[in-house]
DNA sequence: TTTTATAATTGACCGCGGTCATTTTTGATT
DNA sequence: AATCAAAAATGACCGCGGTCAATTATAAAA
């Protein structure tokens, strides 16, 4: 019979990811060490390993966590009345990942999933943003604002497409083109959902 | 006056990346490590160092290479037909790519980038197949057989951004799906090129 | 040939993520 | 209280990528 975690196991994860958020703060994630997060937390450093698989497993948290209030955000206004208004809501998502290299790689590398893991809040919120754009779409299809000839599921992930490509151009030009993330991705949304004949 | 690298030191390079290559065959590419390299090219960890940046930039080396004899491929063959044709001709940059995450991850880390320096065939690869998706689909655009409300760069990169996301969900699912990349992508091209009104 | 500046190479060393056999804590059982 | 098994925490240790002051090889100048 195995038993369930017990409380002062919480606390200490909760404390884990606390002062990992702290030191993310100050010092943005690129700066996040695992031995300055066990040092501040006042544990052993299996410890850690013991409640994330590795370190990309507690910044999923942590990054998954920001998503999900971003989400939070972007769920409660109201949905965007066409085809550039969408631009324009996805901006705080592209702001957020587009500030650090880090949240774009670890997104990437776990945002294709379907299977949702306790953990893992990372998949929970690409879930989330893919249901939410496909509800969006369906409303903008039903209004015959854009085009009709394709599921809204799959223009959604096109969508998902898009953003993750002016991401990567984002970072591969290392700021040196002034033009950001929502900005580029413009015309491409507006090619892809542009009704079609 | 700075000199030109000497033979022998370009002896040294071809040695490295020859090595290198063959671990690759003998291991894959997730199997590659340094110590292994110059252990087995007769030489001292710095001095693969002072040859490329970092281990990404040997393996850049190495992809790129292969980059290039598939694109020579594609490049070989007559262009496209039609959309549908399309998929096909991109199997095998898909297939390459989606054998290995490390591939993956490395092409996404360089592909966006303009600038291409000497060593950097993954940047030269990238421009490459860009370019030549361009040509492919104005030739498809004038032909009347696809959209021709876009330029065709446009196109072009857009169908990079498809590339990418089916690899990136390709390697999320584990290959429990048995969806490969090159299926996945169709229905994205198929919607993205289709004529507009 | 000797000298000299620079190119090329070396390998001890470091940082940091991650492991695992061992120890300590905890809560149920007698 | 004493005993015991599972859970939790520990920290010495490892692997491996990457660095850099010191050393050696090389080609031009004297």
């Amino acid at each position: 019979m195995t038993r369930a975690p017990q409380k002062r196991r919480l606390e200490t994860r909760a404390r884990l990811l606390e002062v990992a958020a702290a030191i993310v703060q100050e010092q943005g994630y690129s700066g996040l060490r695992v031995e300055d997060v066990v040092a501040r937390a006042g544990v052993a450093k299996g410890t850690l390993f013991s409640h994330f698989k590795d370190k990309d497993g507690l910044l999923a948290v942590l990054i998954g966590d920001e998503v999900m209030r971003l989400l939070d955000g972007m769920e409660a206004g109201a949905p965007p009345q066409g085809a550039a208004e969408l631009t324009a809501r996805l901006a705080p998502h592209l702001d957020y990942v587009g500030q650090d290299r880090v949240i774009f790689d670890l997104l990437l590398r776990y945002s294709g999933t379907t299977a949702a893991e306790p953990d893992e809040v990372v998949t929970a919120g690409f879930i989330r943003q893919v249901t939410l754009l496909t509800r969006w779409l369906e409303v903008l299809q039903t209004a015959g604002r854009i085009r009709q000839d394709q599921p809204p599921e799959l223009l959604a992930e096109g969508i998902q497409a898009f953003l993750n490509h002016v991401l990567g151009v984002w970072f591969c030009m290392e700021h040196d083109d002034e033009t950001p993330p929502a900005k580029a991705l413009e015309p491409y949304l507006k090619a892809w959902l542009k009704p079609a004949r």
